[in-house]
DNA sequence: CGTCACGTTGACTAATTTCAATAACGGTGG
DNA sequence: CCACCGTTATTGAAATTAGTCAACGTGACG
């Protein structure tokens, strides 16, 4: 019955390091192990969870790209953020066992599910999976401060360098080039993770471009001048 | 050298349906009282942690209000919460070991505060509270994407209405009038976590006075029409 | 090879910011 | 107790950013 269970263990997953606690004896990493008890494949435009499901565990990407998004009664909605390999996804069902917002496939992807119920009991057994779990809820938080400041406070060329900036960033720890991206999402999702409409999205494209800071060709962008869209980062006045 | 060891158990204290997990045997009860080691106060405009501290524990508010806010580098500012008697700051640390943020009284406080070596440790022998400090991460996690949606797309008179009725609700929670407050911070404080301009929120306020939602007199405000309230939240056509 | 979703660009509009002046409060010290 | 100061708040007018509406391209995919 538990499909493949053998390929799915984290103490040979080349993305352990990711997602999983990196000191951990080889008895607990072998405890560990039994933390994903099931792969999960969604398809291009799926569902992982919706709003509203009931909440039963964690998920860490395998592979795939994901968006959250939540939404109101009045249809209105918001990307709260783009998940790549490795990350978890999740966490917001834990308070009141149901998920609050929408995890969507942007591409075809895997996911590992770590039900919570075994990831509480092997917190007890094992000190440092409760302390991971804690660090990625943490920083978690640390990241949405960082949305926020952004939301709050940048404009919109700020918002999108930004935004280029931490993908790459993320892109290049998981060994992908720190100059070259294909973007997985619409300029529309894009507009929405950033609190802009994706003409303003589309226009702040061609404009980095026109300034020589990048090459953009539909969703594939090339980084041409890294320092100066740190630049905009850093030194624009803001609000 | 405990000072006032026996003042501040949790179990007498009348925050604790707030702070603490509420299912717990009298025994279990008997061990989370040993989670506050100290309790510590906050003048008004100081600090109760800042950015670059260590991380050492976390704080449940037992009196007064703070603000939250990130920094960057160049200065810019960006409030992320308010927060009130009953809630749980230094979630932030954990990640890093670090904090990221600064936590200013905007009044003069009390906090209990709880090492996060013994949380750790007590969550091991109590798993109600391991749930509980699963559960109050991931309700920061929730409140912020509300937050994210606030400031990606609603209007600036969404923003105050929702602002204003979220206060309500949790002074509500707390035996306060659903119909009045007064507000514990500045304009201009009020218009960082909203992303506005101090003159905005300020013109904004009269507005909802002009149209009979609200009276303002500086800080103290009164409910007028509630529901009208509620619809600028709900109707709004946003962005 | 046509259709549809996605992206770009332009012209105009609306919301919010910016700059500036004034007013009201609250704490402090005489 | 009152006057004064600095901080906080209000309001107006102008400037600016981003949004809206609309037209047109372009690519992917059946």
């Amino acid at each position: 019955m538990p499909p493949h269970a053998l390929q799915i263990a984290c103490s040979h997953c080349n993305l352990r390091e990711l997602c999983m606690p990196v000191d951990v004896t080889a008895q607990d990493m072998e405890r560990l192990d039994t933390l994903v008890t099931t792969r999960r494949r969604v398809r291009r435009g799926a569902p992982l969870y919706s709003r509203g499901d009931r909440f039963t565990g964690l998920y860490a990407i395998r592979s795939g790209f994901f968006k959250t998004r939540v939404t109101t009664e009045d249809g209105r909605e918001q990307v709260t953020g783009f998940q790549m390999a490795g990350e978890i996804m999740g966490l917001d069902g834990i308070v009141a066992d149901e998920h609050t917002c929408d995890a969507l496939a942007l591409e075809d992807a895997e996911v590992c599910e770590m039900p919570y119920q075994r990831i509480e009991s092997l917190s007890h057994e094992v000190p440092a999976l409760q302390t991971h779990v804690h660090k990625i809820m943490s920083r978690e938080i640390v990241r949405e401060h960082g949305v926020m400041l952004l939301l709050g406070s940048m404009r919109a060329e700020e918002r999108l360098a930004s935004f280029l900036l931490n993908l790459l960033q993320r892109l290049h720890a998981r060994g992908f080039s720190e100059a070259e991206l294909v973007l997985r999402m619409t300029r529309e999702e894009i507009g929405s993770y950033l609190g802009l409409t994706l003409e303003t999205v589309s226009r702040t494209f061609s404009r980095f471009a026109d300034e020589g800071l990048i090459e953009v060709k539909h969703r594939q962008v090339r980084i041409v001048n890294g320092a100066g869209l740190r630049a905009i980062v850093n030194t624009t006045v803001g609000r």
